[in-house]
DNA sequence: CGCGATTTGTGCGTGTCTTCACAAGCGCTT
DNA sequence: AAGCGCTTGTGAAGACACGCACAAATCGCG
C-alpha cells in the first residue's frame, strides 16, 4: 500500500527529523501511547517510565521503547520520558498539530452516533460536513451542521480541504461514495461499510467492521470450547467434517 | 493472550480436523472471505477461483490459498473452490454454526446504533440483552428488548449464556463493566471505549477505536504531504523539532 | 486415451515484527 | 568524585507473515 516511491524523493537520508519511516505496527500503537500520556498529564505526572507507559497501553515495555526510539524521541536513562515532550513529539509525527477536517457520509443509524461523538474534536479532528442521499435527511441539522446532499460531496470536499472521509452508508453505496471522495481530493478514507473499496494508489483506506470483530471473537470462543470439552461429546467439536463430504447438511440447527 | 496451555490438552496432535491452529492473521481474514462467498452464493455462483475470491476480499491470491489450506479445505485443482462447501467450512471453523448471544452494555449514542444494527443477526449473532446504568434508560425498549440495569449484568450473563459482551459505555466505566462481564462468565469482549481493559487469562478482548483509526490516517496524510512538499520551505518538514520546543505552529498549507 | 489448459497447494526466500538481554547513560547519594 | 541503582536504547535471535513461482492435480476435448 505504501510501497510506491514517487520519483520526487530520491532516497535522500535527511538528517533532520523530517518524518522517520515508521513501521506500520508502530504507527498503529502511537495513538494508544498518546492517550495514556494525556491521562498522565491530566493527573499531573511529568515523567513516566517505559514500564509504566507500556502497562497503560497494554504492550511489552521493550516494544514501547523501540517504538519511541524510532521517532528519535529521547527519554532520559535512569529517569524515563518527559510526558509533555513525548505528547508533542507523537502529536507532531501523527500530524495532529493541524486539525484535520472530516467529512461524514451517510447520516443514518451509525452516522448519527458518529456525528454526535465528541471524540472527534477532543482528538484533533473536526467534522466539517455531513452528507446523505436521502432527501428526507438532507437539510436536517445535527450538532450545528446541516446535512448536505451527496451530490455536493466532491465539490465541498475540495472547497473545504477535507482530509479524511468517513463512510457510514450501506455497503451497496460505499464504492460510489468513495469514488466521489477521491474525486474531491480526499486521500484518506475510514470505511464502516462491510465491503472492500477500490481506490487509486496514494489513497489510504482503513476499515472498521463490527461483524468481523465478532467473528474473530467467535473463533476463539469456539476454540476455547473445543479445548475444554474434548472429553465430552457436547459442543460441535466432534462432527469430523469429512472434508470431501457434500456441502449440504449443516444440521447444527441455525434458525435464521 | 492465547499462549496458555491448559493442562487438560497435552499437545495431542489430533488427527481429526477438530480445530486447526490457525495463524491469527488468517483468522482475521476468514470473515472477509466469508462475506465475499455469501455474495457469490446469492448471485448463483457455485464455484470460485482463488484469484477471483482474493480480488473480492482485497488480498493476494496466494495468501488466500494458504489461508484456506490451513483449515484443510480442499478446492479442486483446475476448477476452484465450491462456494457452498467453503462457506460451511469457514462458518464451522469460526464457530458460527451456533448462534452466539451478545450482551450490549451502554445504550447511549453508539449503543443505540449498535442495538438497531441488523448486521448482528445476519452474521450469526443475537443480541440477547441490553444494559445501562442510567435509570432513565433502564426500562426503555429497543428493538423488542428491554434495557436492564447493569447491576443485573453478571446474573443475566450467566443465565442467558452470554458468549460475547460489547462495551459501549464511557471509558471511565468500561473496566467495571468488563469485570462484571467476566464475573458473569463471559470470555469474549468487544470494547468500543477508548481504554485498555485488564482481564484474566482466557478472556479475549478486541478493541475498536475510532480515534485511533483516524490518527493512523492522519499520520499517512502527514507523510504524503511532507513527501510532495519537500522542495518548498512550506509544510512542517523543516522545523527541526528541537526536542524541547513547543509543538505549536500548525502553519501547514494543504494544497489538496 | 492422451494432452493441454487451468488452478490448487506449498516450499522457500524475504521482510517485518516481537522479545530478550544487556551495555551505556543518568542522577542521586555518600 | 566515585559508586550504585535505575532506566533507556538497541543488537541479535526467534517467530510470524507475505508472496513468488512451480509442481501436482483435475477437467474437458479431440
Ligand atoms: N448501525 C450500526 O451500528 C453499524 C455498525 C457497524 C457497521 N455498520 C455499517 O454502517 C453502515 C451504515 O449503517 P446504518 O445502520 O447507519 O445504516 P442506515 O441505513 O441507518 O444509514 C445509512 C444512511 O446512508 C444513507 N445513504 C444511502 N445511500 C447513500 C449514498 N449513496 N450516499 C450517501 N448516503 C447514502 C441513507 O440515506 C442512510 O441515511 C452500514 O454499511 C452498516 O453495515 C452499522
Ligand atoms: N458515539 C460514537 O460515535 C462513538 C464512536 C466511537 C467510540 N465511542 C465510544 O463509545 C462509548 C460510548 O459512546 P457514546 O457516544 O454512546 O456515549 P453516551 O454517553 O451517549 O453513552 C454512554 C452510555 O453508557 C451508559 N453508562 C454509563 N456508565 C455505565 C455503566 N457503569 N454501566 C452501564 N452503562 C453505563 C450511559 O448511561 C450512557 O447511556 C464511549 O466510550 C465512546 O468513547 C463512541
Amino acid at each position: 500500500m505504501s510501497q510506491h516511491r514517487p520519483p520526487g524523493a530520491p532516497e535522500r537520508p535527511v538528517a533532520v527529523p523530517a518524518l522517520p519511516d515508521l513501521p506500520e505496527a508502530t504507527v498503529a500503537r502511537l495513538p494508544e501511547y498518546l492517550r495514556a500520556l494525556h491521562n498522565l498529564a491530566e493527573n499531573g505526572h511529568e515523567t513516566v517510565s517505559s514500564e509504566w507507559l507500556a502497562g497503560a497501553a497494554g504492550v511489552n515495555s521493550a516494544k514501547l521503547r523501540k517504538d519511541l526510539s524510532h521517532l528519535g524521541s529521547y527519554g532520559t536513562r535512569g529517569v524515563g520520558y518527559d510526558v509533555a515532550l513525548l505528547i508533542d513529539q507523537i502529536e507532531y509525527v501523527l500530524g495532529l498539530t493541524q486539525r484535520r477536517s472530516v467529512a461524514l457520509v451517510g447520516v443514518g443509524n451509525l452516522g448519527h452516533a458518529l456525528a454526535g461523538y465528541d471524540g472527534f474534536a477532543t482528538r484533533g479532528f473536526r467534522i466539517a460536513a455531513l452528507f446523505d442521499a436521502d432527501p428526507v435527511r438532507v437539510g436536517e441539522e445535527i450538532n450545528g451542521l446541516v446535512v448536505r446532499h451527496v451530490d455536493e460531496l466532491s465539490r465541498v470536499a475540495t472547497e473545504e480541504s477535507i482530509a479524511i472521509g468517513v463512510i457510514a452508508t450501506p455497503a451497496a453505496a460505499a464504492q460510489r461514495v468513495a469514488d466521489r471522495l477521491v474525486a474531491g481530493g480526499v486521500t484518506s478514507i475510514l470505511n464502516f461499510a462491510p465491503c472492500v473499496l477500490t481506490v487509486p494508489d496514494g489513497v489510504d483506506v482503513r476499515k472498521v467492521d463490527l461483524a468481523i470483530e465478532l467473528q474473530i471473537l467467535s473463533f476463539h470462543e469456539h476454540r476455547k470450547a473445543s479445548r475444554t470439552a474434548l472429553p465430552a461429546v457436547g459442543e460441535a467439536a466432534l462432527p469430523p467434517l469429512p472434508g470431501s463430504l457434500a456441502a449440504t447438511n449443516p444440521q447444527e440447527a441455525i434458525g435464521t
